[in-house]
DNA sequence: CGGGTTTTCCAAAGCGCTTTGAAAGAGGTT
DNA sequence: AACCTCTTTCAAAGCGCTTTGGAAAACCCG
């Protein structure tokens, strides 16, 4: 069922047909309702391509992923991103595609996506420090919002993130002021912005109150569950042993918290644990208690304000670049506890 | 820059450009150099709304999350199943689109999909038990691959599906034989064909060795970490605990594990737990030694096996469907022993 | 060199929609 | 009744590509 055969059905003209469908007021209330009763009885939709051929506009918003080459890892954060950015899409009618891209060719990438117009603008995902995707997206000239923020890039454009330095500033101060001394920072990979702005942030804690930072306690890598538990095995069987650790991902803190177990040491008495805690919906972090005393921010309420954003930078394409900082709360959990002496 | 524009440029008609870069044979080898090489060097590429419009197909494939109403989680798993998809997507040139669909308006959904014409197939996720999507979308005649499967729909469809009830059987015997008696089953929602699977599986085990299913020991909900926590520390206080633990997922795997350390006891000695494990690319299952055993089958792998049966489909739709079953292995790890006298 | 074959290229139609510019019809005024 | 103004409807062009049905050019061979 098309538009032609639904105005002939109707003996209407297109036009017409697609008036009265599409809200335009030069049509009457009588035919409008006569024209929307069939469609609806017929089962009729727009052909989504041939609408976006003649409107320019393809109702439909892309997330790139880059997928790095040697660490080919889906972020676990993702999918909770989406649901929430989907949530918006669908309220406003709007397609969700994805781009699963090759680091290595991102650069032809983006141009293909929007000389190919599949989108009518596109989420950016993972921005690294001086990410070069800023200048290129902002060249092309295609709406974006970035997740996240670039360091070092000095363009405007559009971002939501949430506080990384201050949250983390924030952790390791409340563990400083707990007694502690030796903090094990747990971090993502560094050349991402956001684990960059985190070790910032736990650094200017330690500078705040005199104390030097420890490359022994300071290790980075992709947030999954084993490295967790490797970088805090090893770490406790130093001679000066942290007796806290900061770490970026729940997912980490868990293998944490196994290393410490299996060491024979308890959780809050022994050594204290505080993770950034992104609200992933299959891994709430406990539910009236905290089981980690927590950074905590929805990653899902990241991506509605993401995709809120990126639709009214197309709706409105001369509008400045805006911009969302969200803050973390700290949230007092079953893990952190003055430190041991 | 649109292909008009770029025969204007070669002083040659839209056709001969077109079949030049589409790799028709009746243009001269010469020419169609000249043509690629233009191409190349004006960074053209076709509008992929108005190639879909005149081909009829659109080089992209839809996934259809079910976003329920209640419970609304994104699957883990969701993540690396795209990953795995992905990867043969893009290889072939398909691009991905997401739909998060609400659970109510399923049924218009499909029929939305299929005649807005975005996609040339979908991927069905989470099949729940006689599930109508099957059928619906049979009669719709869009190509589609189940990743799961249905018990009750009798329609011949395409599936990819891991063997959940044999992987449970056999894990449950592999208990059984480690002299466990009492087994905890926490399995996913039961309504969703995997986990109905399951919990046959595990019965069937129980049978075989004249042993009768005890509901108190059998949970079915979402996989989160606080189900399996909350799950194992009530049933471990019950007066005839259960000395095993059967798991859907190695996230609720981790809950239980947080509920054997809080009640003093330890892994594989005091209490086992056997997991499905997914191989999410986050929560490795250990390293050189796994730290559940475990029912292990890669979900990536799975989206790359069922992308491919989408994609050739496609190419050849009077195909009759096909099907896929994978075997999970049976991993030896931390988290078995014998059961305790 | 003329006729047939093959190769190379092209004009134009069509995919399903929106939108411009204009015409027809209805209603009101003198 | 003639004129004007809204309102309602329409025919046709256009979005950027593919593809059909030919035509022109090049080639081959007796």
């Amino acid at each position: 069922m098309n538009l032609k055969q639904l105005s002939e059905h109707l003996k209407l003209s297109q036009t017409t047909v697609s008036r009265a469908l599409n809200g335009y007021p030069e049509v009457s209330e009588a035919t409008r309702q006569r024209v929307l009763k069939a469609a609806q009885d017929l089962n009729y939709r727009p052909n989504t391509r041939a609408k976006g051929l003649a409107t320019g506009r393809s109702m439909a918003i892309g997330h790139v992923i880059p997928v790095s080459t040697q660490h080919e890892m889906v972020n676990p954060v993702f999918g909770d991103f989406i649901a929430g950015a989907g949530e918006i899409y669908s309220r406003e009618g709007y397609d969700m595609v994805l781009s699963l891209i090759a680091d290595r060719d991102e650069a032809s990438a983006y141009q293909d996506i929007r000389s190919r117009g599949m989108v009518d603008g596109i989420i950016v995902h993972g921005p690294v420090i001086n990410d070069v995707r800023i200048a290129m997206l902002s060249r092309i000239g295609l709406p974006f919002v970035v997740h996240g923020r670039s360091t070092d890039v000095n363009l405007p454009y559009s971002w939501v993130d949430v506080n990384n330095r201050g949250a983390f500033e924030r952790g390791t101060q409340f563990l400083i002021e707990l007694g502690h001394r030796r903090i094990g920072l747990l971090n993502g990979l560094e050349h991402m912005d956001y684990a960059f702005r985190r070790r910032s942030g736990y650094e200017r804690a330690l500078a705040a109150q005199g104390l030097a930072p420890d490359p022994a306690l300071m290790r980075s890598a992709e947030m999954t569950e084993i490295y967790g538990y490797r970088a805090a095995r090893e770490m406790l069987m130093l001679g000066d042993a942290p007796t806290a650790f900061l770490c970026s991902s729940i997912i980490t803190a868990i293998g944490v918290r196994r290393a410490v177990h299996e060491a024979g040491l308890t959780l809050a008495r022994d050594v204290s644990v505080i993770t950034f805690d992104d609200e992933l919906s299959y891994l709430q972090n406990g539910d009236d208690v905290p089981i980690f005393t927590a950074l905590r921010s929805s990653v899902r309420q990241a991506g509605r304000q993401a995709a809120d954003m990126l639709l009214s930078l197309i709706a409105r394409p001369k509008d400045a670049p805006g911009s969302q900082l969200l803050e973390a709360d700290l949230i007092i959990g079953r893990s952190t506890g003055p430190a041991p002496r």
